[in-house]
DNA sequence: ACCTGAACACCGTTCAAGT
DNA sequence: ACCTGAACACCGTTCAAGT
């Protein structure tokens, strides 16, 4: 036993979330457990609900953390700069591929970063001369569906040459054609 | 204890997949246990295993029995045959929409049904005109991930109007367009 | 506020019996 | 071959205590 109740074990928000990130890297989504984070932090199983209120909220902010890494863009030509968000949002997605179909199972993330990516996608299509707020929502659900749903259907697939990406861009480019109808 | 050691409970992989899907149907996926579906056919948790190999192949098959009610019908018109399949399969995964990202962790499905599906989209492609074979993958991936996505995306929302099957059948159209290039 | 110890109510799965 | 009983190795989560 190396420390006592009442000794501190120096935890944060960000390590918890960090020892979440390389677990699921290392082993996939199974080995994710509230036991195994305290584990792999040393600590006792409940320690971590001092910084999380309940796993599903843990997924949540794991997955928020990873959206950080999208690059939004905003290009001189709007259907590039939706091309180019679309794909950098899958290729963040697939660092962590076990977790989009729970991303997909939740309806979609609902964090800080999540709703930044959101507002971008807005934007670009605003851009694009998509005004209409039926059009707006009907482009962004294709979109996040087509691009989630690409990011969800790899998997941790062993497939390692680009036909998975040119298929996923030619999609893509058929969605943005139909979208800013041309 | 109604019943003792040797006696039989008149099981049959049929009722175990039966009582599974209405367990999913009723109480959603967190319900869908071993123990659940052995106490609603009221027997011991472990007497499942005598008609399925593990959790996992459960689920696989109930999905497989789902996609048996996908309508695969040759149209005339190979546009309109591509469009009916995937809105049908569509509508037929949103009978369990819990089931939908757990399909797509699998990286799709294996069973029989899912082949018979497959089969009949490789031949509506080929009836396009779609002979190439990278062309021919690429347009199958495409669409099978925005379908599936699409059924993923709604979940067990709430929105009942129309809007979404709409937003759906529109995309459908552009990459339909895309892939048949006009 | 942050952590430990102990416990509760679950899981999937296995193994040895019984008929 | 099909089922029960009992057990194993897990889960997420809560509650009372310690500092």
């Amino acid at each position: 036993v190396p420390r006592h109740p009442g000794q501190r074990a120096g935890l944060t928000k960000e390590r918890v979330l960090a020892a979440a990130g390389e677990l699921l890297a290392e082993k996939g989504l199974p080995a994710l457990t509230m036991r195994a984070v305290a584990q792999r932090l040393a600590v006792a199983p409940n320690a971590i609900y001092s910084h999380v209120a309940s796993k599903s909220e843990l997924v949540d902010e794991v997955l928020d953390a990873v959206l950080a890494g999208v690059d939004v863009r905003r290009d001189a030509d709007p259907a590039e700069a939706l091309f180019g968000l679309m794909a950098s949002t899958r290729r963040v997605l697939l660092q962590h591929p076990d977790l989009v179909p729970v991303y997909l199972a939740r309806q979609g993330a609902h964090g800080a970063n999540a709703q930044r990516l959101g507002a971008a996608l807005h934007g670009m299509l605003a851009d694009a001369g998509v005004s209409d707020d039926e059009a707006q929502e009907e482009a962004r659900r294709v979109l996040i569906i087509y691009t989630i749903g690409s990011a969800a259907f790899v998997g941790g697939g062993p497939v390692r040459d680009g036909s998975l990406d040119r298929h996923f861009e030619a999609g893509l480019r058929w969605l943005l054609a139909g979208i800013l109808n041309r």
